[in-house]
DNA sequence: AATATTTATATTGTATACAATTTAATTGTT
DNA sequence: AACAATTAAATTGTATACAATATAAATATT
């Protein structure tokens, strides 16, 4: 570990450093997603939560967290509001009552229609060519994939 | 405007989507910053404000928005700790009465040494490529370019 | 000069995020 | 079986984010 040769000064630039674009990058595109989602009634946040459950299924809180990197202090008020909503249900495993297993309603299995017009929307929004596209996706599941070992 | 040929299965599924592994690295990267911006006492977002003083110097509420691609409605709160903290210093301009110019107190140029460990340790936690870094950010810059022009 | 428009912050309200803790159920050990 | 350790959700507390609105100051218009 020798001693960088690097200044403060360039390594605390922000133009220098891979988080801030990220950050603000993630931010931004999410906020893009606003109108489209507003007329299903979904925030970005319950839109994931309602692909997992269309791509995957019913399943468990906890396995909705790890598929889309959230906690249960996040899922659960959320979750209730959904519920609310009619969109899924929550019910407690008889099998093993930790768990509570989420499941879609019609009305939640329904709005996958109508939600195929936000992915076509945002991609004429975004305007970023197949190609960068394919090699931004790899190159963010490499650096997920390293950040989940440790 | 022709039909989109991909069926909704697909085009929702989670893995053919940019923007979840964006939102996702970005918010799992953030996370890795936690334990050593505690021992700065930051935040992640006041690490970012901290970040742009020390290197673009004084500015203004507005200025700093801009650049961090944050609103007053999260900066305002956000600057007050900071100068409870003593960081930072807020005061409204006499010349134009609206504004409000946010300044560095000693502290807050001082920590800028301790600061640069962070990037450092970030650096070797991460384990990315600085080829990898380097495309990455070029791609993240060109989508956040692109996004502002609408 | 008086009024309208624009601009810069601040405030309000809603929705995440996540660390840390709590609670309850299940599994592992002796 | 009894107790310890682990696991799954829920809760608590703190800190963003941002849309929408409010407020006040500066600028533009008539």
């Amino acid at each position: 570990m020798s001693t960088n040769a690097i200044p403060a000064d360039e390594l605390l630039k922000l133009e220098n450093q891979l988080c801030f674009p990220l950050y603000a990058c993630s931010k931004e595109v999410v906020r893009r997603y606003t109108p489209f989602l507003d007329e299903l009634g979904l925030t970005y946040t319950q839109y994931l939560v309602m692909m997992a459950l269309w791509e995957y299924g019913n399943t468990s809180v906890g396995e909705l967290g790890r598929r889309l990197f959230l906690d249960s202090g996040t899922l659960t008020p959320m979750l209730k509001k959904m519920e609310a909503k009619g969109l899924l249900r929550r019910v407690r495993s008889t099998e093993d009552e930790r768990r509570v297993e989420i499941s879609l309603t019609a009305d939640g299995e329904a709005l996958k229609e109508k939600a195929a017009r936000v992915p076509i929307a945002m991609g004429q929004c975004l305007t970023v060519s197949p190609e960068d596209a394919a090699e931004l996706t790899r190159l963010l599941r490499k650096i997920l994939d390293a950040i989940q070992v440790d």
